[in-house]
DNA sequence: TGTCTATGATACTACAGGAG
DNA sequence: CTCCTGTAGTATCATAGACA
């Protein structure tokens, strides 16, 4: 293992022949090839689990190739999957992208799901995408890695487009007009997710947000940076959800040590 | 010829188990 | 208890081949 980046370095000018890792993380794959494992996991085993060979054998790969790992993290960073190590399950937002109702909704989602998608669609909703070039630049200033730019670009570009987001154009970006009245309503009854575990709820929510609060747990110990975390999720599932508002900050604060008072002995 | 897809290889990270 | 080592999983890079 240790001998492997002298290799690369002598192979000719050292200089940049290190591997650079993007910071901001992005799919590899587009949005197609996620909803493809969605796909695949709602026609065999429903809302159940199935492992990488079953995933694999489906959708005609080895378990063993790169391009079925890459895979799995791309349907994963879209949101459409989840699950650990080897097995797999639809997430909610999985769910509603194999439902020909909900999907053109979902698939926006998804595609905002991506933090890297998320950045760009942040900063050039409502305006003019620029060209290809400019666009890697600006992938890159939001920390893709300079070798990975144009794929970047190119993933970027096939979701959008399947995702609904360029339906004005291929240089605007913009929001499917669904995504912020039509699916949190139109659950009136039961049959809202069967194994959601959150199904008995009354409230309209929506699955993202329902999702988190899935994630809340039962009791005991939950440390300050965890809940932290949680909160920055939802903060963004709400600016999914609800629209863009003022700007939310949540920090954590240590206690200050008031518990003088309060000690009985 | 340029772009896209699929694939293998490699770097990095996290975690468990054992030795000192 | 701490450090070291091995292992597994994840993320990224590089490239060959297919295709328009």
């Amino acid at each position: 293992m240790t001998g492997q980046t002298e290799t690369i370095d002598s192979a000719s000018k050292p200089e940049q022949r290190t591997r650079q890792r993007s910071t901001i993380s992005f799919p590899y794959m587009d949005l197609r090839s996620a909803v493809a494992f969605a796909d695949a996991i709602h026609a065999h085993v429903g809302t159940g689990e199935c492992d990488d060979d079953q995933l694999a054998a489906w959708t005609s790969q080895s378990a063993k190739s790169s391009t079925f790992r890459v895979q799995v993290y791309t349907a994963r960073m879209f949101g459409v999957l989840e699950g650990d190590g080897p097995r797999h399950r639809l997430t909610e937002l999985g769910r509603q992208v194999v439902d020909p109702n909900q999907a053109r909704a979902a698939k926006a989602r998804a595609f905002l799901n991506v933090p890297l998608y998320r950045a760009v669609f942040d900063k050039y909703k409502g305006g003019v995408i620029p060209p290809a070039a400019a666009l890697e630049r600006d992938m890159v200033q939001l920390g893709v890695a300079e070798k990975q730019r144009d794929r970047a670009r190119q993933a970027f570009e096939r979701s959008a487009d399947q995702a609904g987001f360029f339906e004005h154009g291929r240089n605007r970006l913009v929001q499917p007009g669904v995504i912020a009245g039509e699916t949190p309503q139109q659950q009136p009854s039961a049959e809202n997710g069967g194994n959601g575990g959150s199904g008995g709820g009354s409230g309209p929510k929506d699955p993202l947000i329902a999702a988190l609060i899935q994630k809340l747990p039962q009791s005991g110990p939950w440390d300050a940076v965890q809940r932290v975390a949680w909160l920055n999720l939802m903060k963004m599932a709400f600016q999914l959800t609800y629209g863009a508002a003022d700007e939310i900050e949540i920090t954590v604060k240590p206690v200050i040590s008031t518990s003088a008072s309060q000690q009985p002995s």
